[in-house]
RNA sequence: CGGGGCGUGGCGCAGUUUGGUAGCGCGGGUGCUUUGGGAGCACUAGGUCGCAGGUUCGAAUCCUGUCGCCCCGACCA
């Protein structure tokens, strides 16, 4: 390709609403335009990186047996619904773009695709002959994000590869887990891009294990908790550990003291000498259940620990049995609006009675769920709040107030935990970007979708399904936030636009442009990606652009072309040597065909 | 949805406080010079100042409404 040919349009200035270097990069090289909020044109440089990505995923899985399909982008309602998560993902999130056909009909723009293959499979997988089956497709996929950012880091359309795994026992979907596993780390690896997989929650999808493939950066969204001996990494949505910092309070006999205005941790150890984590400290959340339930709960954790609500959201579906759809601190103005204003905010402790709730109404249940992390549980001796204005309780125990609720899991790990697998392991923390995700959904939807499948003993029974999912557009700008410098992007080889650029110095130099010319010729004749800069520019733009889009390799046919020597520069070591022009595009093939 | 900010040639911005014929840089076109790290000079094209009302002799500027975009938060298979 020629640069004079490419529509190829880069700016000099930082575009004003591009906030992190990937983002400014892709919209300065020309790469992205913008067509509305977290709506973007692939331009033809990206869509050359967007296809050699999905190239390799093809490949990958490929090897691993995986079948490739398209499947649409419009779904009916009726799955959706039958699955459950309609009302969710369109008035509950809102995440769903939906519309009506001219008669009326209801449907979805898909932001996933376990419905539409779950019917399929359903109906062309009858016996368990025919298992197991991974199919996957690469496409478009919509979700109307409530705030779409970073390009397309978050953008509202973009290009994401499903795959689906069918089976007719778990230890078959486990030993695919781990294939998939398998695939998705060569998939990294030879995309050139640095990726930590972690532990994960497996959110609103539902399923027992799940693990994200995280780019480190930045920029990245996530907070991922790394162990130092690399034996455990896992979001921090999900992480476990082992909290420091724990301060024994003495057994003494209990008390009530006056705590006058001293309604927050902070106040109530400035005032008193405590440690924090002497304290349990009593939150009210609200949480709204699906069939529009408001579920009030009231949690204890340990005063220095902070609330994990993932993990809460969690135990509550686990315990009620059913999808929470929101969670959040209850404000005051939800109090006053339920009457409900003369809770003693600040000074709760973990007995506050349910009789509080008698008066709730707006679909409030009148009683708590009530959950005790065990860093609070495991308390021998604590102060906490009396349940009245301005007096707390010292030197208490669980027995004497009597503990109520679950004893669970619900706080927020953090930088400087002990790592559960080995006390000399500390955790750090680092930010992601998560560009795949591997689930084991088990049975919730070829069970809610009634795709069964007959087994040996010839009885029906529900497919046991993982789904992995890659985003293909969000990879490719990830790899930039990892890989790039001052002057622009360092595109991997594997996933660069094209491999080496032929900059011609000189344009009106009839021997730079017959050299760079037969450069080009000979490369593209030996099968590689090569881009001539034919412009009738300065040297100096074109050597600007050059590095602006990232290409890993240039060779300069400039001053020394009367020699017959050209320069070949390595776009990331900025190595130049200085070769007879048979020199470099033998040098370039070998480099080439090593790193690809 | 809450908080903040911004809409002025393709891009980046000034002008708005204090109303008076719309400007700068980059980019585009033509010509001359220059030619290895985003050249110089000259000429030139390109804008209903987001949109709609209103106030005024006169509105980019003041008022009302509306639409769009960005940032923080909430939220986020």
């Amino acid at each position: 390709m020629r640069v004079s040919r490419l529509m190829l349009v880069t700016l000099r200035d930082t575009p004003a609403d591009a906030e992190i270097a990937s983002h400014q990069l892709l919209v300065r090289g020309g790469f992205i335009k913008r067509v509305t909020s977290g709506i973007y044109a692939y331009m033809p440089l990206m869509w050359r990186v967007i296809k050699k990505i999905t190239a390799i995923v093809q490949q990958e899985l490929d090897k691993k047996g995986c079948l490739e399909s398209l499947l649409p982008q419009l779904h009916p309602a009726e799955i959706w619904e039958q699955s459950g998560r309609w009302k969710g993902y369109t008035a509950g999130e809102g995440i769903m773009f939906h519309l009506k056909d001219r008669q009326g009909r209801e449907l979805g723009l898909g932001p996933t695709h376990e419905e539409v293959i779950t019917k399929i499979a359903g109906e062309i997988l009858q016996s368990y002959k025919q298992l197991p089956v991974t199919i996957y497709q690469i496409q478009t996929k919509f979700r109307d994000e409530i705030r779409p950012r970073f390009g397309l880091m978050r953008s509202r359309e973009f290009i994401m590869k499903d795959a689906y795994s069918f089976h007719s026992n778990e230890e078959d979907l486990k030993n695919k887990y781990v294939e998939m596993n398998d695939a998705y780390t060569k998939i990294f690896k030879r995309c050139g891009i640095t990726t930590v997989a972690v532990d994960a929650d497996s959110g609103a999808i539902g399923g027992a294990e799940s693990r994200e493939f995280m780019v480190t950066a930045d920029a990245g969204e996530d907070l991922i908790l790394i162990s130092t001996d690399n034996k455990y990494a896992a979001n921090q949505e999900k992480a476990l550990s082992i909290p420091i910092g724990k301060e024994c309070l003495p057994k003494k006999e209990s008390k009530t003291i006056d705590t006058v205005g001293q309604s927050s941790i902070k106040e109530l150890c400035q005032n008193n000498s405590f440690a924090p984590s002497q304290i349990v400290k009593v939150i009210l959340l609200l949480a709204l259940i699906e069939d529009n339930i408001q579920q009030p709960i009231l949690i204890s954790i340990r005063g220095d620990q902070e609330l994990n609500e993932v993990k809460l959201s969690n135990e509550i579906s686990k315990y009620l049995e059913k999808n929470v759809i929101n969670l959040k601190i209850i404000s005051k103005d939800q109090l006053e609006i339920n009457g409900l204003n003369e809770i003693p905010f600040g000074y709760l402790g973990p007995d506050l009675e349910d009789s509080y709730l008698d008066k709730a109404n707006n679909n409030w249940e009148n009683y708590f769920l009530r959950f005790i992390d065990h860093t609070a549980a495991s308390l021998d001796s604590f102060i906490c709040g009396s349940n009245v204005y301005n007096q707390h309780r010292i030197y208490t125990n669980w027995s004497s107030i009597g503990r109520q609720g679950e004893v669970v899991d619900i706080r927020k790990a953090i930088a400087g935990d002990i790592a559960l697998h080995d006390k000399n392991a500390k955790l750090i923390e680092k930010r992601g970007i998560e560009i795949g995700h591997i689930f084991q959904l088990g049975r919730k939807y070829s069970k809610s979708l009634n795709a069964f499948f007959t087994n040996e003993s010839g009885l029906q029974e529900p497919f046991w399904m993982g789904c992995y999912g890659i985003g293909i557009s969000r990879l490719a700008q990830a790899a930039i936030e990892q890989n790039h410098d001052k002057e622009g992007i360092l595109w991997p080889l594997a996933i660069a636009p094209f491999e080496i650029i032929v900059v011609i110095a000189n344009m009106k130099d009839e021997k730079q442009r017959a050299l760079g010319e037969e450069i080009y010729e000979e490369l593209i004749k030996e099968g590689i990606d090569a881009l001539i800069d034919d412009r009738d520019e300065r040297a100096g733009v074109k050597f600007k652009d050059a590095d602006l889009i990232g290409i890993p390799w240039k060779v300069i046919a400039g001053r020394d072309s009367t020699e017959g020597k050209v320069e070949l520069i390595n776009r990331a070591t900025k190595i130049s040597r200085l070769l007879q022009f048979k020199d470099a595009i033998k040098e370039l093939i070998s480099e080439i065909s090593k790193s690809r």
